[in-house]
RNA sequence: GGGGGCGUAGCUCAAUUGGUUAGAGUACCGGACUGUCGCUCCGGUGGUUGCGGGUUCGACCCCCGUCGCCCUCGCCA
């Protein structure tokens, strides 16, 4: 072969190539040895192309050459175009009707049996992650990889062009910024120049944002790397990708609408969704008193019910004491659910039980409907109107299960919100759910919630977030009651973006930072230059970062982050593929001064 | 750091709950086959049961320690 430089693709060639002589370059994706003939089907990115090879008299060398091909190895293929034999298209190729009779092939490249498979079949266990990822680029040769690449590209491609299309302007930011020690921990940097002195990796570009907002560049985008050295989870790397974007002399609904075109244009182009506006919002207080959570999977029901009321007028002392000292009493009503649950189950130290206890409660009280009357132990506190009343509220029937949890409001509504959620497994309530999509703005949030460290306040957001303007004033009087310009953008239960209107008065930042524990000084030194770009003339501004890793966690339909991802790190954040992080030469740390 | 799950052939999993030679599918190797397309058929290789210790006549199985992976709580303004 003097040239094996591809003329087509692996995906391309159709009946009207027939008679054409081609060149492809691509893997053996699989191999089929047959006497005097193999069949290989080369892959590349855009498709499979069946290729024969067989034994002739004139060419014994190329038959002997492909008996010894194996599973990906790189080759050039070159060959006449011809149609498949008669009843023997393939039609599960959208090159199947024809094949290339080989008449000349170059190994590109061999390649050791891979130690999984890269072709994938349905139903089949993939094999297990470990491997894959110390293999990764073996792993990405796979469809289901290439597909979510792919689906992040046309993410990424999307909001370039809508954005655009609205005068957003992409500004890259500094990797290499200032430490703020508020916040996720950061990734530090020593700097070789100062020594003893650190940069930190972005957290995200809050400040960066701002201040182009305060330089008149009005609508701003990045998508943009963050990086924040905490756990990992299921749907959280320590390096992700976020939509960041600003706007100026808007308010909270020029930014909720703005996003909204866009998730409709993303799920339209990526799952051919339609989805409708306005997305539907919802107080924090609510979504934490009917679902438990800040991010509720509001696609099942089983819904948080308030039972303090009626808990006080019954004669059962842990519900009467829990109320009194300022505790609330809550349910979730499960009909038909008293089946599925053993007594042994519900009982202290069974094990739905002890799903509540870790959750944080101090135990689980629960009620099964059988036989018209109420059991489980405690029913005998309740007198019979008691018994009625609670009957009425959940519309009992026999065979429900209620599951009560007497507590501090934020543990009550984190237990069942905990609760809710496991019996939406146990009860397989989002099977068949995988195509629906809950779009969801959280609305109307606390400004600060009481510092668990002892401290006064910590912020909900940032300390960047402006208060309701009618609140300002009650940041003296009372911070608790402030409520934040701020919004969360909740699909399916995944948080998947949010942001607020900035504060842009420096008087007001400066409260906020006193409401904080930050005295003016430890303000002036952390975060200075806001304070003094504030003072030049900052322009009222907002906008919101959207996490596409979720994002396209949820259009792929997977619940790991790590499938799309192309260089993911395992969850104690190495990299299996490299080793990062790894010990480095004592020359280098010389060099840093450490 | 805490809780839970897992670790057996290259890969996916079994092993009658402590019983004698650790199996199967697949992959791989060899052989047969000119229309296969997850080819088929015949034969074969392949194991420090993560690692170390202990209990026992006997350990993949029980105990202790340790390493690794996953899920989770804390953490993630």
């Amino acid at each position: 072969m003097q040239d094996w430089r591809r003329t087509h693709r692996c995906g391309e060639l159709r009946a009207n190539h027939i008679g054409t002589v081609v060149r492809l370059n691509g893997w053996v994706n699989s191999y089929r040895g047959y006497g005097q003939q193999v069949f290989l089907d080369l892959r590349d990115r855009f498709g499979i192309t069946q290729v024969v090879v067989e034994a002739t008299k004139e060419n014994p060398a190329l038959f002997q050459l492909a008996d010894g091909f194996g599973r990906e190895w790189c080759l050039a293929v070159e060959g006449i175009v011809r149609p498949r034999l008669p009843g023997k298209e393939n039609p599960d190729l959208i090159t199947g009707a024809i094949e290339i009779e080989a008449t000349s092939i170059q190994v590109l490249n061999q390649c050791p049996t891979p130690p999984f498979e890269v072709t994938e079949f349905p139903g089949e266990e993939l094999a297990g992650e470990d491997i894959r990822l110390e293999k990764r680029y073996l792993d990405l040769r796979r469809l289901s990889l290439q597909k979510t690449l792919v689906l992040r590209h046309t993410l990424n491609r999307i909001i370039r062009e809508y954005l655009s299309e609205r005068d957003f302007l992409e500004v890259e930011t500094p990797l290499l910024g200032k430490s703020t020690p508020e916040g996720a921990r950061d990734y530090l940097v020593p700097s070789r120049v100062h020594p003893g002195s650190w940069y930190a990796l972005p957290q995200s570009p809050q400040l960066y944002k701002q201040l182009l907002m305060i330089s008149g560049y009005d609508r701003y985008y990045q998508i943009a790397r963050c990086l924040r050295d905490e756990d990992l989870r299921a749907d959280r790397q320590p390096e992700f990708t976020q939509l960041d974007l600003e706007m100026s002399f808007v308010d909270q609904d020029d930014v909720l609408t703005m996003i909204e075109g866009l998730a409709q244009k993303i799920f339209k182009v990526c799952r051919g969704v339609d989805i409708a506006l306005p997305i539907r919002r919802m107080s924090y207080e609510e979504a934490m008193l009917r679902y438990g959570s800040d991010k509720p999977d509001t696609r099942f029901g089983l819904e948080i019910s308030d039972l303090s009321d009626w808990a006080k007028g019954t004669d059962f002392r842990v519900f009467k004491e829990a109320i009194a000292a300022g505790s609330v009493v809550r349910a979730i009503h499960i009909a038909q659910g008293a089946s599925k649950f053993s007594n042994t189950d519900l009982k202290p130290g069974g094990k739905t039980s002890e799903i509540a206890v870790n959750a944080g409660a101090k135990g689980l009280a629960w009620l099964k409907y059988e036989d018209n009357k109420f059991l489980g132990g405690i029913e005998k506190f309740f007198s019979a109107d008691s018994q009625a009343a609670l009957r009425d509220q959940f519309g009992i029937q026999n065979g429900d299960l209620l599951l009560l949890i007497a507590d501090k409001e934020e543990v009550a509504a984190q237990v069942l919100g905990t609760m809710r959620l496991h019996l939406a497994q146990v009860f397989g309530l989002l099977q068949g759910k995988e195509n629906s999509f809950d779009l969801l703005w959280l609305v109307d949030f606390p400004s600060f919630m009481p510092d668990p460290q002892g401290g006064r306040y910590v912020a909900n957001h940032h300390p960047f977030t402006a208060p309701r303007v009618a609140d300002i004033p009650l940041l003296e009087s009372d911070p608790s009651k402030v409520m934040a310009r701020a919004y969360d953008l909740v699909i399916n239960g995944y948080e998947v973006g949010g942001g607020s209107i900035r504060i842009h008065d420096p008087a007001v930042q400066a409260k906020v930072f006193s409401v904080l524990g930050l005295t003016p000084e430890q303000a002036q030194e952390k975060f200075g230059f806001l304070l003094d770009a504030l003072k030049h003339g900052a322009p009222p501004h907002g906008g919101i970062a959207l996490g596409l890793d979720r994002w396209a966690m949820i259009l792929a339909g997977t619940a790991n982050i790590r499938d799309v991802i192309a260089f993911p790190k395992n969850q104690r954040a190495r990299d299996m593929m490299t080793g990062a992080p790894t010990p480095v030469e004592p020359k280098q740390l010389k060099d840093l001064g450490l």
